[in-house]
DNA sequence: ATGGCAACTCCAAGTTGA
C-alpha cells in the first residue's frame, strides 16, 4: 500500500479556501497536517474538507496559531489518541496537535503536528519562549518512543537545520531561524531516533519551504527551508521519497510557505 | 539604517510573522 504524507503552514485556514481545495484536488494527499489556521475552533471550515472526502482534526485559537490534521477518509481509518498541546509544556497558544492512524493492520503512525514559535529576535523572550517549547517537544517524545516505533513529528519548525537550508547564510548567520542553539534543539530531537527525511532522501539538493512576500523574494529563490518531517528509523525505512511543492507557491494569494510530504510504501 | 508583504482585528492602525 501507498500513501503519502504532508506538511503545510497555510498562513490562515480561512483566507486560503481557494488554494487548499485546489491543493486537495490536485495532491490528493492522504494524510497531512497544516500550521498557523489562525482561526478558533467553532468558526474552523470543516466542510471544506469534508466535501473532498477528507477528516480533520483540529486546534485553534483566534488570530494566531492553531494546527490541524487531516486524513482521507476512503484510505485511512479515524485518528486516535487525539492530543492537543504538549502535556509536558504550560502554553496559551495552539501549536501542538498529536494523533495516531491505523493505515493498515499492524502498522500505525503516531502523527505530531507542530507549529514552533518564530523566536522574533535571538536572546528576546520569544527566543527563549521558543527553546523551551523545543526541549519540551523533546520529552514529550523521548516518552512517545516508548511505545511507538512509527513516530512522524511534521510542520513549521521555524528552524533552517544547516547553511545548505538558507539562500545567503551570511547574512543569516546566527539570525532568528539559524542561530546555533535553534539547531542545537533542531539536533537533539534527531537525535532521540529521528531522520530529516528531506534531507537524508535528498543529501546534496538545495530547496526551500517559505520565501518571504517582499523583495519578490519567490521569484528570486530567496528561501529557506523551515518545514520539515522528520521520522522514526523504523518508519523511515518505508519511505521512497521526499519532496516540497513549490509550485503552490507561485499562484496569485499563496501561503508564504510550500507543502512538503513524502511517499511511503508498506 | 529602515522597510518592503500579508493576515489578523471591536473597521483601521497596530501587531505578528520569518
Amino acid at each position: 500500500m501507498n500513501f503519502s504524507i504532508h506538511t503545510w503552514n497555510v498562513n490562515s485556514v480561512r483566507a486560503r479556501a481557494d488554494h487548499i481545495s485546489h491543493w486537495l484536488d490536485t495532491i490528493q494527499p492522504d494524510l497531512f497536517a497544516l500550521q498557523e489556521t489562525k482561526v478558533t475552533d467553532d468558526l474552523f471550515p470543516t466542510s471544506l474538507f469534508e466535501k473532498k472526502g477528507y477528516g480533520i482534526e483540529f486546534y485553534g485559537q483566534k488570530s494566531y496559531n492553531g494546527v490541524a490534521i487531516g486524513y482521507k477518509k476512503s484510505k485511512i481509518f479515524s485518528p486516535t489518541s487525539v492530543v492537543k498541546n504538549n502535556p509536558l509544556f504550560v502554553d496559551d497558544q495552539a501549536r501542538f496537535l498529536a494523533s495516531s492512524f491505523e493505515i493498515s493492520t499492524g502498522f500505525t503512525i503516531r502523527l505530531v503536528c507542530i507549529y514552533v514559535p518564530n523566536g522574533s529576535e535571538v536572546g528576546s523572550d520569544k527566543y527563549h519562549y521558543k527553546l523551551d517549547f523545543l526541549d519540551s517537544l523533546t520529552d514529550f517524545l523521548q516518552l512517545e518512543l516508548k511505545t511507538h516505533e512509527n513516530i512522524c513529528l511534521l510542520g513549521d519548525f521555524n528552524i533552517a537545520p544547516a547553511d545548505i537550508d538558507v539562500y545567503d547564510c551570511k547574512i543569516w548567520h546566527e539570525k532568528i531561524l539559524c542561530s546555533k542553539a535553534e539547531r542545537e534543539k533542531f539536533n537533539k530531537l534527531l537525535a532521540l531516533d529521528f531522520l530529516d527525511t528531506f534531507r537524508v532522501l535528498n543529501p546534496t539538493k538545495q530547496m526551500f519551504s517559505w520565501w518571504d512576500y517582499r523583495q519578490a523574494a519567490f521569484r528570486r529563490n530567496l528561501g529557506l527551508r523551515i518545514d520539515h518531517i522528520l521520522t522514526t528509523k523504523n518508519l523511515f525505512y518505508s519511505i521512497n521519497k521526499s519532496g516540497i511543492t513549490t509550485e503552490i507557491r507561485k499562484r496569485e494569494k499563496s501561503s508564504d510557505h510550500a507543502p512538503c510530504w513524502v511517499e511511503i510504501t508498506i
